[in-house]
DNA sequence: TGCCGTGATCTGTGATCACACTTAGGCTCG
DNA sequence: CGAGCCTAAGTGTGATCACAGATCACGGCA
């Protein structure tokens, strides 16, 4: 959620926050499965910290609704239905797609540039023999928020981060299972369509682009993930 | 951000929650102004707790950015930049123009109905000689989200809580220090307008509609309101 | 009279302890 | 040999204590 500007981090941010941007990260690669149970003290022991930060860390993804807590008061990765997450899906297009369209209209040189070169990244890594699959999902997720933070709406930016949190698990933990199916997805296609729409200053075009790209994703999620009923 | 099915709240959620619940309402009302100091432990003394449920509804509604840690540590809402305002406006145009225009697609007649009651309150409200604010701004905020949550998409109204969540000390802050300006806005030729479009079915028509009722009332806050530079 | 230093107090953060509750395992009894 | 109870370990939640840092006001010195 607060991940702009960590240029500047210097050094010491409370351990909670630490703890947070730690699981959070863990989450949004993937390393946490959906319906797994998280215990506040085993975590805390990982950190080599008291429960307290854990509990931040927790209390705080809860909120995300990247985390949920059952009846039972215990903690885990929620399950991913179907339905929820095709709706995650629609929402997605619907808000990133507004992000490309402004990032169309207020597109700045570096931001092209950096664009660029995350492109590039993803298609080398994904047309590669040997496809190193995490650099890939790097390399997109990178690409995207170079474009959502085009848009020059940080708010906006908090908001996608919070809907990739959600998706993250079941989306990396799905594309890690199987290697080869990347590459043929076309997301390639899909990204250079975005970079020349934004490039060209077509914000119609951007969107469209993008929610092709989101619209593949998630296809191919439903085919080969195993999202609940 | 989970005010949904809050009507079975049989009675004990746990301390924490109903802090944030209760800090949280005080919030969107405009009970704290913009750049007030908060103290756990005034805060849990209020309560009639320890610090730690007051910790954790300020931890949460911090990573809300409905409240924010200075560099001293200290907590106190955030003052709402004049640039920061128009940014976040930008963002409920479109997250909330869309949520208006599926509205128009899926609204069920039991939503229409709702929409339509929150409507005629808001309008007696308004058009009476001595209008009751805050219950105008009720029905004004219950409307809304009557709207929004016959999109049925619930991970986009609570998108949509949290930019609330955002600029209702602001807002309503505005709104009580102007009493008779509000009639004067013309919000209920808007909601009627959305009333209107939403009951033709008429996307496009619902989300211009709600989209001139943001602008409004934003004009209005601007205006008025006194927002850092 | 004006200004600076200094101590008391208040801030959030983290650790530790206490408690109600759930859960899983082992033991006893049929 | 198998099933049921019952204990013990583990769960999150809340309270209390400890601590470093910031704030502010009062008092002494120039």
């Amino acid at each position: 959620m607060e991940s702009i500007a960590r240029i500047g981090r210097v050094a010491h941010a409370t351990l909670g926050a630490q703890a947070y941007e730690a699981l959070r990260d863990r989450l949004i690669a993937g390393a946490l499965a959906p319906g797994e149970r998280l215990s506040l003290r085993t975590l805390a022991e990982g950190l080599g910290t008291s429960v307290m930060p854990a509990r931040e860390a927790v209390s705080r993804l809860v909120a995300d609704e990247a985390l949920e807590v059952l009846p039972n008061r215990a903690v885990r990765v929620p399950v991913m239905t179907l339905s929820t997450f095709r709706e995650l899906t629609r929402v997605r297009i619907a808000v990133e797609g507004f992000a490309a369209t402004e990032a169309a209209r207020r597109l700045a040189p570096d931001d092209l540039a950096a664009i660029r070169s995350h492109d590039a990244a993803f298609r080398h890594e994904v047309l590669a023999p040997e496809p190193d699959l995490e650099r890939a999902m790097r390399a997109n997720r990178d690409l995207h928020f170079a474009v959502y933070r085009a848009a020059g709406l940080p708010s906006l930016v908090a908001i996608i981060e919070g809907l990739w949190l959600r998706i993250g698990p079941v989306l990396n933990l799905d594309m890690r299972s199987s290697r080869r199916r990347v590459a043929e997805g076309g997301a390639q296609v899909h990204h250079a369509h975005l970079a020349a729409a934004l490039a060209a200053g077509d914000g119609d075009g951007a969107r469209a682009a993008l929610a092709a790209d989101i619209a593949a994703s998630a296809d191919f999620i439903e085919t080969t993930g195993r999202l609940a009923p």
